[in-house]
DNA sequence: CGCTAATCTAGAACAAGTTACAGACTTGAT
DNA sequence: ATCAAGTCTGTAACTTGTTCTAGATTAGCG
């Protein structure tokens, strides 16, 4: 739809080498493959290099800390996700409906893999300044796949505003799914309550009903 | 208003005796103090011990973990912002202003010691499994603050799940705030934003005009 | 090819959260 | 007052994230 947003992700990076490249996918599989298996702590940077087949000094030049190598995860997965998602765009005709179903969808796939989720939750929450550019993109990612769902090209201040506030309440209610103080039930009335901001704020649209 | 909640937060405790207290009062003000000075990093247990004049193990046993010990001093502030607050109600006639305005003055408090608020903020959504009790601790209490300045005292299930989104946007935005993804003028949209549910979401109201 | 700079490896070392333990002190009941 | 049980202290050890270092490997270039 929009322009593609798969190579400019990180533009200051610069140019790895293949080998450089292989060895950045092995430890970013490996982070998730022990993420999905204990989550966040059994993402251990020792048991990682060595998944990874890498020294631990070089799983620290390519990750500056372990918060960076989970929120880099996550970035990945949502790549992948939002892939998934163009393919079978949400149905409803009501923007509000199609994003509600649409982070009922990622919700359900992030269910498949609980740990896996809760490590790369805590880590982007847990994020300090210091991997704000990264959590940055994260953000981003998110933004554009609930646009993505509103169907809006250029949104306005209060929309932002709206896309924003499910951006928060999505995560929020995330960590209290994973940290077992609410049912899938309570998260799913939530991501439909926030959802109605959307209506509220669409500048041409009448009124509800 | 409703019942006073100083005095039942943990019904589970034994009774402590009164250098008990004293002592969970003073490691409680030294956590906030190290905190303030210089947010999560710098409440080390260690020096939290030493600075309440207790041995370590003894903190351990008051607090089993550091985020166990951020949390109970999360609980602690809001306590004190609550009583705060109920001195002086919000002044606008909307539930929805006051509620904004409430949590824009918890802002404002929270802004006074940034880094005390990023120490208890982190620490409340790193928590996993094993602090829920105590993260529902700090929950209610928000959620008291919310609903007794919306002026609710029996909300239907739709306001409760209005609530719970805005402690949502609350808590992720006071996030994205502390670790410099935006501005304050930022979160203070997003907290009107968020807000606007509430008259969406009254069970008696008239369609907003 | 042969050189130089960058990168990678293996492993030690350090920092802070957490646990363990032996001995001193308190508390409460008799 | 005395005893038993529980609590507190001081300290060492253990774990895992992070840093550091010396030597091996690789990449790019003449």
């Amino acid at each position: 739809m929009t322009a593609d947003n798969r190579a400019d992700l990180s533009p200051s990076a610069p140019a790895l080498t293949e080998r450089q490249e292989a060895r950045r996918r092995r430890i970013l599989d490996a982070s998730a493959q022990l993420a999905a298996r204990g989550g966040f702590d059994a993402v251990q940077m020792r048991e990682v290099a060595e998944a990874a087949g890498v020294a631990l000094g070089t799983l620290y030049r390519y990750f500056p800390s372990k918060i960076h190598l989970l929120v880099a995860t996550m970035q990945d997965q949502l790549q992948h996700m939002h892939t998934t998602l163009r393919k079978r765009p949400p149905a409803g005709t009501d923007p509000a409906e199609r994003v509600a179903e649409t982070l009922m969808r990622a919700f359900r796939a992030l269910q498949r893999e609980p740990q896996l989720a809760d490590a790369m939750v805590r880590a982007l929450t847990f994020a300090d300044r210091g991997v704000s550019p990264e959590v940055d993109t994260v953000s981003r990612l998110t933004t554009a796949i609930i646009l993505d769902a509103m169907g809006v090209e250029h949104p306005s201040p209060q929309q932002l505003s709206a896309v924003r506030v499910i951006e928060h309440t999505w995560h929020s209610a995330l960590i209290t799914w994973l940290s077992g103080r609410a049912s899938i039930a309570q998260v799913k009335i939530d991501i439909e309550t926030v959802c109605r901001l959307i209506d509220l704020t669409a500048p041409e649209a009448a009124p509800r009903h």
